[in-house]
DNA sequence: CACCTAACTTACTACTGGTAACTTTCTCGT
DNA sequence: ACGAGAAAGTTACCAGTAGTAAGTTAGGTG
């Protein structure tokens, strides 16, 4: 698998470029690896391998070596990271389009029950079609990517705190509860998401139209006494 | 497992065993080693060094070999698991016993908003003292670990559940929701700790009351209208 | 007493994240 | 035009970790 005479053909820059197996600076200018490309690899290989996947596979799947992981997007920890912010985007956009296609427009007008319930499942859903990936930004040892989970819950807080900011505002009320409630309203996503993958056989929906009756009417319910 | 008592006939049994450095089986019976004296030693080293403490490091503390580790209480993910259900246990009891000392009997009796308020603060507190026990019980990569997080979420909420069943039964409403709600719940309080550990420097009590609203009134408010 | 088993310790493997050192190509000032 | 230095790779390596196999001694048993 050696094909060290390299001028035989003229290969696509691309092609030759990734086999490099020759130290040196490649011909031709810089190698059109970016840190996109390399994300994309590293999902791949979550994808197939699970949430162990090392640098180094993401290495080969990416088809350059270890170094330029590294050069890229960094240590592990901000792999985890950027990883982390591809998901909650998709999470968000997932949430957008399926409050949109339902007549809703989430963030803006004033939110109601089904809109919530919508959101929920989206959220679900999203993270039903990205199995490894979640539990791979939501794993990590080190302080670092303890940290780096906090992000993935602020990039996904950053649009429901705008929201609920304006919701509050709306009925004249404090704002001031707006982000706990976004950081508590995401780790509840959270834990019920994985809840729900590993242990519960319910469907999506119904867990979504619990959990929104929990968020709309509060524990006491509809009718409470106490 | 029984612990050989010894007689103290040879003194200082327990330190020429732990600083025994030849290998053959120990003088007198087994080592009186368990799995309490293990986790006990794991807890030390996490507080000490943080979250990134090796398997290497908690045999050291406990005075014996890794293999004694590992025969004690299993792999890391074990470690993990068992430090995880104590955690739980830890937060559960001061829970009850905060609820208790102010009047309420949390569990049985009508839950209130107060109630709710303390035990949130309760939970936020406990997370406070073991700081980086908690971010080792809620961090690992592999997927055994992940079900682990899942493990600490269940042991807090088999009580909740229970209670939830209760509350709603006492509504005459369906239990259905008992469960998810209470992984949401968890996943919520867990959530909101790591935020007010490390991002905000809010007091325990003004997140706890922010929390317990939410989970009280629900998103709307105590006035709604949409 | 000889031998087998229990209960350790030592020493090792396999792997991982991360980096230093080296090699080649490009660029640019003189 | 040409040589020095910067740029952009690859190789080879290091340190540390989870986990285990193999070796060693004390205790029990026919």
């Amino acid at each position: 698998m050696k094909q060290t005479d390299v001028m035989g053909k003229a290969p696509t820059t691309t092609e030759r470029r990734l086999n490099a197996r020759r130290p040196g600076r490649p011909v031709g200018g810089q190698l059109e690896v970016d840190r996109e490309h390399v994300l994309d690899a590293a999902e791949r290989v979550i994808a197939r391998d699970g949430a162990g996947a090392s640098i180094e596979a993401v290495a080969l799947e990416a088809g350059v070596t270890k170094p330029i992981v590294y050069d890229r997007v960094g240590g592990r920890a901000d792999l985890a990271d950027a990883l982390a912010e591809r998901l909650a985007d998709r999470m968000v956009d997932a949430a957008n389009q399926a409050l949109q296609s339902g007549g809703q427009t989430g963030a803006d007008t004033g939110l109601t029950r089904q809109a919530l319930t919508t959101f929920i499942e989206a959220n679900l859903q999203v993270v039903d079609r990205h199995r490894d990936l979640f539990l791979y930004v939501t794993g990590g040892t080190t302080e670092q990517t303890a940290l780096g989970r906090l992000k993935l819950a602020e990039r996904s807080t950053t649009p429901m705190t705008r929201a609920l900011v304006a919701w509050r505002r709306g009925f004249g009320q404090s704002a001031e509860v707006a982000e706990p409630w976004a950081f508590g309203i995401v780790g509840m996503l959270q834990m019920s998401a994985m809840w729900w993958l590993t242990q519960s056989d319910r469907s999506a929906r119904d867990v979504a139209d619990q959990l929104a009756e929990l968020l709309w009417h509060g524990l006491p319910g509809g009718d409470r006494s106490a």
